[in-house]
DNA sequence: ACATTGACCTGAGAGC
DNA sequence: TGCTCTCAGGTCAATG
């Protein structure tokens, strides 16, 4: 699940039920879900500490501690998510982190596969830097010409481009079939090969892509009826464009869908 | 540099 | 019902 708009959506979750509310107890089950730390240590950094802010990079979300120089990183695999409740029986299924606030309630970092991982970092920047992160696609740094640098630069398929974190950091799979069905290309056209007005068009609609489904909190049935998004998965789908059945391939094994007329 | 593959993980759903 | 197989929105490392 957790692309860019997912993880923008878990934020402001995060911000609008977790901030600034003194932590009383950290459940971490099994520890292996975190990096760096043990869970005995992490209970001692959070305790009696508040969460003052949160950023948010490409598919990382980070949450800054007050009073100790340190952040946490979140990052959802492919099954993550947070769930914030009070009654015991509110509890989601596969909860790996357990933090409970002073005012009772509880917030779960649940992850079915615990492909994620949590983890400390001093500054948001140095982890992103140290892992590698190219600018999150929805930063105002990264404009139409930083994007046909980076894009022109690769010689790979334009779909392992676009969900190259190193290159452009928040597309996942799901979006970046979307950017390339609204742009309008072929997910296997060479990068370096497309147009410099292709790529300035790729570059409008991932900005495009990626702000509607944040608006619709990343759900697909709240997307709009031009999106692929909402029936990717159905057997014998069609485009929404045309009615064109959708292909079906694999790219770096990752199940890609696309419209044979429209995307060319 | 890039593509490919397997590993890390485990539940859901399909097929028998 | 229960077993087995395949698939899944992520990342990382090794190999060709």
């Amino acid at each position: 699940m957790p692309e860019l708009p997912d993880v923008e959506v878990f934020k402001r979750y995060f911000d609008a039920t977790a901030l600034h509310q003194s932590i009383r107890e950290v459940e971490v089950y099994p520890e292996q879900i975190l990096g760096g730390v043990t869970g005995r240590e992490l209970k001692l950094r959070l305790s009696g500490q508040t969460f003052s802010a949160t950023r948010r990079h490409g598919k990382y979300l980070f949450a800054s501690l007050d009073g100790n120089e340190c952040w946490l990183v979140f990052h959802f695999g492919m099954t993550g998510y947070l769930k914030y409740f009070k009654k015991p029986t509110k509890k989601p299924l596969f909860d790996r982190m357990l933090i409970t606030f002073e005012n009772g309630y509880r917030l779960a970092y649940v992850s079915k596969r615990k492909l994620g991982r949590i983890e400390p970092a001093e500054q948001p920047d140095r982890f992103i830097r140290h892992k590698g992160l190219g600018p999150d696609a929805l930063s105002p740094e990264l404009d139409a010409e930083a994007f046909r640098e980076i894009v022109a630069s690769r010689d790979a398929m334009i779909k392992s481009v676009l969900t190259d974190q190193s290159a452009v950091a928040g597309i996942g799979n799901i979006y970046a079939d979307e950017v390339l069905f609204q742009a309008g290309i072929r997910p296997k056209k060479k990068a370096s090969r497309l147009s410099h007005e292709l790529v300035d068009r790729i570059f409008g609609r991932m900005v495009e892509v990626l702000r509607i489904a944040v608006d619709c909190r990343a759900e697909p049935d709240r997307m709009p009826e031009h999106f692929l998004t909402p029936r990717r998965d159905a057997e014998g789908a069609t485009c929404p464009v045309c009615g064109e059945t959708l292909r079906k391939t694999r790219i770096a094994d990752r199940p890609t869908r696309y419209c044979p007329t429209c995307q060319s």
